[in-house]
DNA sequence: AACAAATGTGCGATATTTGAACAATGCCCA
DNA sequence: TGGGCATTGTTCAAATATCGCACATTTGTT
């Protein structure tokens, strides 16, 4: 029961174009960008410059973006949206006292990751007293599939066939001296997180920090993933290691039981 | 300088209806509805069902909506617009780990929210440990403007007309039986908030529940509030009070110094 | 199993969007 | 400081996407 690309129920041409071009507009401010003037944002787009004075003057009128002398930025109304997604999936209430409880426990930050247009998507992240945030990666972050603990794991939870449309598909990009570039062994690494339940990516994505990760659920059905990261002599010590993971999983059934309406 | 409703700078036939109506769509999946289906969603936004399908199936095709049997529900997609916003305003990094600082001093959960579409808007909470989400707001949660802590300091800061404004047009709901109904009453609280430069409001949005606030930044120019809440008999305690109070405004005053990027 | 009710889809009329042409603004340099 | 040039903003008729009716299909009920 292998998802195709020909589970397709609705005609492409019932897209609407004018809606998909406003959320360009929207993702145009991507982290790079935090004020873009019209010019800009149709560069960006590829719109004429017509088109996208009038998208950003519906953005506008939404309340979605706000204009200072000549630029446009993001307002915080987009986080209303996103706290309709948090609260409807009882994220904050069901999730987060969980990642926070089992975090404490192990003195690391626990993060919840889904796939989402071919990312690992953070969804939550566990709460640390003390612990600044370590780096920019917050909820609504987004991390390379191919070359993070919790993006390999994720693939080793769908079917292969997905996971290896990924390794032929998305772009390699060298992130670091130890960022694995060789197809097969991307493969073999996400062949082996599926065959043992976890993953172990070591300094491919930010040098000198070590990920684990857990699959959420049974593989297969599993549609989330949770994981730590550290400094890579930690993470590699074997009885650290035997900790973080051991106390994952724990976490990961746990959440599993209780969280039933799914991503 | 005050700003009226006549600094539209841009023609209201150049909002894109389709857009609007794209939001709509979105918006109609709020707390209450998790899973919609094409039927449901036509009902609560009032469109055609011909129309509404075109919109989810564009959302879908955008994904930023699932199909699961014949509803639909949000996908964690809608976090990663959030996300930009917070990263490109450095709330993760700036913000933060200052509320998290103060609120650590005074073992209470510290609140940052601004203004947004007739709503105080909860923009960042501070994280504590062992503490539990405490009610359901979290990030991208809406707070009334006439009867929370929150709101009535963001009216406090704004010029007094705009504030005035929202006194004649807001809708006045009783939330529990010592919520202030009454307009005068209420305008003499917002005046007094904005006289000593704090607010506090006694269980009249939540039985048992009072919170206090300051705002961040100088009155008037001062874009966002943050506040504390908790039992009634705690906040009310004057040493208590004191200490929350001369916390927040050092706290503001912090925020207010290195968040040069505005809301 | 047949009916009824509710939901999904093709198609022409209509309103919206498009982009090239025009206007305005800001910028650079003499 | 003023004039020319480049960049950005706006208008409007042509082109296109959208709307909602009417028909097809599915689902639930007796």
């Amino acid at each position: 029961m292998t998802k195709d690309a020909t589970d397709q129920w609705y005609n492409p041409r019932d897209v609407s174009t004018t809606l998909v071009k406003g959320f360009a507009v929207l993702s145009a401010f991507d982290d790079a960008r935090l004020r873009l003037s019209l010019p800009e944002i149709g560069q960006k787009t590829g719109y004429d410059r017509a088109t996208v004075r009038r998208l950003v003057i519906t953005l506008v009128d939404l309340g979605l973006l706000a204009k200072t002398d000549k630029t446009f930025s993001l307002t915080p109304e987009i986080l209303g949206l996103a706290g309709n997604y948090l609260r409807g999936h009882g994220i904050g209430t069901t999730l987060q006292p969980i990642l926070n409880s089992y975090s404490e426990r192990i003195g690391v930050e626990i993060s919840l990751a889904t796939m989402s247009e071919g990312s690992a998507l953070y969804i939550a992240r566990s709460h640390m007293s003390g612990s600044a945030v370590s780096f920019g990666f917050t909820v609504g972050s987004r991390l390379p599939l191919l070359h993070t603990a919790l993006g390999r794991m994720l693939l080793g939870t769908l079917d292969p066939e997905t996971a290896a449309e990924h390794i032929r598909t998305d772009k390699l990009i060298q992130y670091t001296p130890r960022t694995l570039l060789a197809p097969q062994a991307i493969k073999g690494e996400i062949q082996k997180a599926r065959a043992q339940g976890y993953s172990v990516v070591v300094a491919e994505f930010e040098p000198g920090v070590a990920g684990l990760a857990v699959p959420v659920g049974r593989l297969g059905t599993a549609k989330a993933v949770i994981g730590v990261s550290g400094p890579v002599a930690k993470i590699q010590e074997a009885e650290t290691q035997d900790l973080y993971l051991s106390t994952l999983h724990i976490c990961a059934g746990e959440i599993d039981r209780v969280w039933v309406e799914g991503v």
